[in-house]
DNA sequence: CTGAAAGCGCTTACAG
DNA sequence: CTGAAAGCGCTTACAG
């Protein structure tokens, strides 16, 4: 390369990086020498002589659910644009986890990561930030750390007030993660207490029996609705913590022959592309754009960080949400009418 | 490290590598110091000396679509068990493998490929190949390679003659590549064959207005199933190249006030998540398998190409499909008279 | 079984 | 503007 190019392997790399001065005639030498060899430096070599390795690790904890696949996909767009790599790490269960951050193959690894509503121990978040490089969070907050997310808390109050409005009073709560499940979700708990805060501020006691937790997924949602359906008192809505659970749900109420929003009402949060086919009611969240977001703050961050000190306040983009108002929520069949509270 | 341990560099990296002889006293002493200081070997030192980098690339042409996401979790759950990374590569358009396969970026980056139903040109293809690591294809075969897949035209013949054995004649086909497209999917072009096959093989004509390609996905289900809706004949029944196109499809239908599978019948491939919530007939297969068994496949490789001369005959692993009977099929509501064939 | 030494293919001060 | 040289942090024959 450097002889076809006849400078040296100095020049070589000063040319093709665009770093230091090289002249222009002898750029386009070694640019045409790289073409037709077609050349690539070695990343191996390039990362251990410079310390940069043009890849950034992308951590997630499932693949195939709407939101992490549509995250992901933002953010290998403008990765992949900018010229870094993408390491993906899913990690699945707490195990996967617990084994990855006790070995920490990012050591050195990656110039950055992404972690995408990561459920982590305050182990895991240890071993993270001691890797000392740019973090950013998506889906869920960790202090400190620049993020990229929407209001939890306010979407889960905007589903729930939807179905108050409406005239529900008795309003489940379907979350998505197991029961035996040994963490939690960031999201959940904050759409949880959203849930619960909608009920409280008009009076109505948020009960346990209301909250069910089937499990991931559609499946979990339908185990979950098929609970809520055994149950001693049927809810007249139902509020699922995300579209594929309230999917399940829809699933479930099908198959026990209950009319939605006839019967019950559902409303979910995502905007999943296949809630128009389901015309589920939703707070609509961007995901595609939560991950574009998040990897250009990092890039920023990538690209500022050379050497000055740590910034102060960590970016915290939040990004609206929308309720959008479909064919599964009505007011319900028969107002309760022993609730009190009649028109002046 | 390899002062605490008080040994020299290369022990301490035979120790933890477990390659050549190390004493047992000696691996312990050198992994506990490893311990306490969480020392991980460098990947691009190791990399850059050894020439193996304990990464495999996956090229993927879509994230968001059930199948891909589910096939590359497969993938990751073997390669991550094997210690394997995964370097990911999000190739959506024509333009965006143009510029990868010209850089080509993988050169001396990872140890293997695995492209999944990739569309790629005969430059791509040599481009792949010249990086002269193993490449496993999935979803697709390509020549020489070995591959994972099903049998594209016997899914389509499968689901189209369940159609036929239902009485159906005018059985429309719903393809998911635009018709502006400049390239396609070996699959679309395959489900397609095997749909004219079931049509010819019982003296139905394929007609080129019953065959229609409105993009991927949902939308582009739903503008195909529109644009045969606006046609001058239509179908009875519709064979969509995937269930994303066949559940777009039938939200068309629902818009325009069409019953399935009562006005018309519909029928699908994947057996997606969605299939079993919105009832449809489906030829299923199993996208998971298919990204475990071609992960396994490529270490399979990697471990035995070790210097050995390149094997005779690259595997073809093809995976069983199985037709889904669910709600979206049924017989023709009128059966057409004059298409003569009577019973004995 | 272990260490000294060369080398993997680059980048980057340092001279000039 | 360019090159010689050191060095990045490992691995791997080669001795012993």
């Amino acid at each position: 390369m450097a002889a076809l190019a006849g400078v040296s392997s100095a020049t070589v790399s000063r040319s093709l990086s665009g770093q230091g001065n090289v002249a222009a005639r002898t750029r386009e030498r070694v640019r045409d020498a790289a073409r037709t060899l077609s050349y690539v430096p070695s990343p191996y070599a390039v990362g251990l002589a410079s310390g940069r390795t043009r890849t950034i690790a992308v951590v997630v904890p499932f693949l195939t659910r709407w939101y992490f696949s549509s995250v992901v996909s933002g953010v290998t767009e403008v990765l992949e644009a900018a010229g870094y790599d993408v390491l993906l790490y899913h990690l699945g269960s707490a195990a996967d986890r617990d084994r990855f951050f006790a070995r920490m193959p990012l050591a050195r690894r990656v110039d950055g990561v992404l972690s995408l509503s990561m459920p982590l121990t305050d182990d895991h978040t240890l071993a993270l930030r001691a890797l000392d490089i740019p973090i950013v969070s998506v889906g869920s907050r960790m202090a400190g750390l620049p993020s990229v997310c929407i209001d939890e808390v306010a979407v889960a109050q905007t589903a729930v007030n939807h179905l108050i409005h409406l005239g529900h009073e008795r309003i489940a709560f379907i979350g998505g993660v197991p029961d035996d499940a040994d963490f939690g979700f960031v999201s959940s708990e904050l759409r949880l207490r959203g849930y619960r805060l909608a009920l409280t501020s008009v009076d109505h006691k948020p009960r346990a029996a209301q909250e069910v937790f089937g499990g991931y997924g559609i499946d979990g949602g339908a185990a979950a609705m098929a609970r809520l359906l055994s149950g001693a008192e049927l809810p007249t809505a139902v509020f699922a913590e995300y579209d594929e659970l309230a999917i399940g749900a829809l699933w479930s109420l099908r198959r026990a022959g209950l009319a939605v929003p006839h019967d019950i009402s559902v409303v979910g949060v995502d905007d999943h592309e296949m809630a128009k086919v389901l015309d589920l009611t939703t707070v609509g969240q961007d995901a595609a754009s939560q991950g574009v977001l998040a990897a250009t703050l990092l890039l920023q961050t990538l690209n500022t960080n050379q050497g000055e000190p740590p910034e102060e306040a960590p970016a915290d983009v939040m990004l609206p949400t929308e309720l959008i108002l479909r064919g599964t929520t009505a007011p319900p069949r028969r107002r309760i009418t022993d609730a009190g509270g009649a028109a002046p």
